[in-house]
DNA sequence: AGTATAGGTTTCTATTTGCAACTTAAATTT
DNA sequence: AAATTTAAGTTGCAAATAGAAACCTATACT
């Protein structure tokens, strides 16, 4: 991070503190992992998470009111609920994905199987990386911090890439 | 997810827990974040988050423990202490940029100022992403899980970016 | 009508958090 | 050299949170 380092004042501000607001507490990565992974129903999250009930119940709620999940009840079985992904929170896909991987490569020698796989052409997903404008993988000595109002605007058009990153919002 | 989940009973063994175990607790990404900005002495963390004495010395001692920071006594001032970031924990700036990220995508309106931006051409670094081996960005739609022994190896010269992805382990 | 299931809530205990005061060693000031 | 300040903790205690187990309510199945 090359000497300039964020103005310390502004630590408390950036977008970290309220992303931990909703995804700091404890189960909540685990939570959305099983969500991720399709399961939906109360009683099926507490059988994937070695969790307990109440907490369980807690934690939904909370991630249901920070906007992370839509909770609906079931039509066809008025028992049930459903909870599932909303767009910001399947947007913490990136996120979760950065920190699994970086698990795998620091954890106990964990072979990590099965891998993620791009369902085009079935090969494993590249690691999560930082990248420049212009797509250059970035490490932590290639970046610094700036004022935006001194940020010389590039155009638009002469940059493919940014189809990507609109491409994005639409995930 | 396309339809293929992970094998549930598989869910318990991936890197997540492994990676929560150390960054799961309360201020660990915080001091994280202040560990990146630079930030290396106790009284320095201390004023820098507004977190209590002896949970910093707890969080510092657990952040150590798990390779994440390194602790050395400065040998010009005998008193002081210096946490510093290991490769481990340098390794995590992609996550924690991410989840920020989110956080300033989702969070209240934050406008995120300053910026991080390369420092070669000065603009703002993209958000982060997944992508396919061939660089693809990808959304939750386009990923699905496969055994790693059924995957084809495709020949690594082929691909330019399996340099990229081998200057990554070097940051 | 009786039993099972889904999704909670309640109660009680154990652990964790957080504040404030204290400690210890080294550096600085007087 | 003595007194003060600084850095990095530790300790003690109150409050909040987590966790296990039992209980509750509405719906569904037999």
């Amino acid at each position: 991070m090359r000497e300039l380092r964020e103005p310390l004042q502004q630590l408390a501000e950036c977008g970290l503190p309220t992303a931990l607001e909703a995804m700091g507490e404890r189960w909540s990565f685990m939570i959305l992992r099983a969500a991720f992974n399709g399961v939906r129903h109360f009683e099926e999250f507490l059988s994937e998470i070695s969790i307990a009930r109440n907490i369980l119940a807690n934690r939904l709620t909370r991630l249901t009111e920070s906007g992370i999940l839509h909770r609906t009840p079931c039509p066809d079985d008025r028992r049930k609920v459903e909870y599932r992904l909303t767009e910001k929170g399947l947007d913490l896909l990136p996120t979760m994905i950065a920190l699994r991987q970086w698990g795998e490569k620091w954890g106990t020698g964990v072979l990590s199987n099965p891998v993620l796989v791009d369902d085009r052409d079935r090969q494993p997903i590249l690691p999560i990386t930082i990248r420049s404008h212009d797509e250059r993988v970035l490490g932590h000595m290639d970046l610094c911090w700036m004022n935006s109002a001194d940020i010389t605007p590039i155009s638009a058009d002469t940059h493919e890439v940014d189809d990507r990153v609109r491409k994005l919002s639409a995930i």
